[in-house]
DNA sequence: GGTGGCATGTAAGCAGTTACATGATTTT
DNA sequence: AAAATCATGTAACTGCTTACATGCCACC
């Protein structure tokens, strides 16, 4: 999915100006989507604005700088939806943590705890932002609700699953740094 | 990760070919933790090979054009758990279906089914892969059989999911799309 | 008085994809 | 006879990130 579809989404679901896009994307539920940065989302806004997708109305808000705040219109709705029913890219899980679990006999049993700590931090992560979406507003809708709790499950899954497993990969990295220990034994 | 990266990654395992990186990274294991084309792979290689990374062999092939074949070097091997060592970046799922079931209640059902289906039999695709590891060489080696048996264990919990929930997403779509049917009921 | 959050935007650079170029063999 | 697989490589293009530019406020 491109910056120019993750904006339309984003805005299909309520006004936002850049700034909370970016954060949306990279800290919020949105992020299971794509990731954007500022450099591709100010100039992706402003080339939807041109093309009639979505429109802006600057708010000056005191101390602070002005907002910006687009809203979609119902072409940019329409393309938005069109969008979903052609066929999409397939789900994909890109995962540096396996790859230290797979070269786990080779590395340091340290770098295998850190790895797996920090994995298991970030999973707990998730499922604290995915506990809080119905607590933002009171719009709860179907959809939102089936994604939310498809997320923590399968997070509750991942997490267990390592509570479970840690220990045995933990171990692969021991047993290889001490080949003479565990020959002897 | 970068390409780079990747190539170092799979020739740590064994010998390859450009050729046979790509598909590794596109279709078979190591699609975890990359996707790469030709056109960064040939490149990424070939300065791997400057740089004392990697060597190749020619091998010319009857029938075939000759592929060229590289190993990876001690300088390779050691910057690549060198680099395993240093903090990797989190771990990363985008989901093009999640996007389509959040907005359930906009579509139409048929659209649903079919994102639905398709994501079941991706999940039933990357299972079959999985199973197939140990087959493939007799060298299985601990880390390569927790990674499995891990990724085994989310694919089959994930598949189960949605078949016991996609009924409920498929309904969604159904009472939004009939609303005075619902309402009458 | 410094760090961090809010807020928008531009320009340079890079990593990657797509398309092209080539060519034999095998499968349909 | 066409399409797919094996196999390498280059060139053009694109989309995105990083860094820069600007500025005010709140908190520590």
């Amino acid at each position: 999915m491109s910056v120019r579809g993750l904006c339309l989404a984003i805005l299909s679901g309520g006004d936002a100006t850049g700034y909370e896009i970016r954060k949306e994307s990279t800290e919020g539920r949105f992020s299971y989507f794509d990731d954007a940065s500022f450099g591709s989302i100010y100039p992706a806004l402003a080339r939807l604005e041109a093309e009639g997708m979505v429109t802006a109305r600057e708010e000056p808000q005191a101390g602070k700088p002005s907002r910006k705040v687009y809203s979609i219109t119902q072409a940019g709705r329409d393309e938005f939806i069109r969008s979903l029913c052609e066929p999409q890219a397939p789900d994909t899980f890109k995962s540096p943590f396996l790859l230290i679990a797979l070269n786990a006999a080779k590395l340091p049993p340290d770098v295998l705890r850190r790895a797996l700590e920090r994995r298991k931090a970030q999973v707990h992560e998730e499922l604290r932002l995915l506990s809080g979406i119905d607590n933002e507003n009171g719009c709860t809708h179907a959809g939102s609700d089936w994604t939310r709790d498809y997320g923590i499950a399968c997070m509750n899954f991942t997490l267990r699953y390592l509570e479970d497993h840690g220990e045995a990969l933990i171990k692969i990295a021991e047993d290889a740094a001490a080949p003479s220990q565990a020959a002897a034994e």
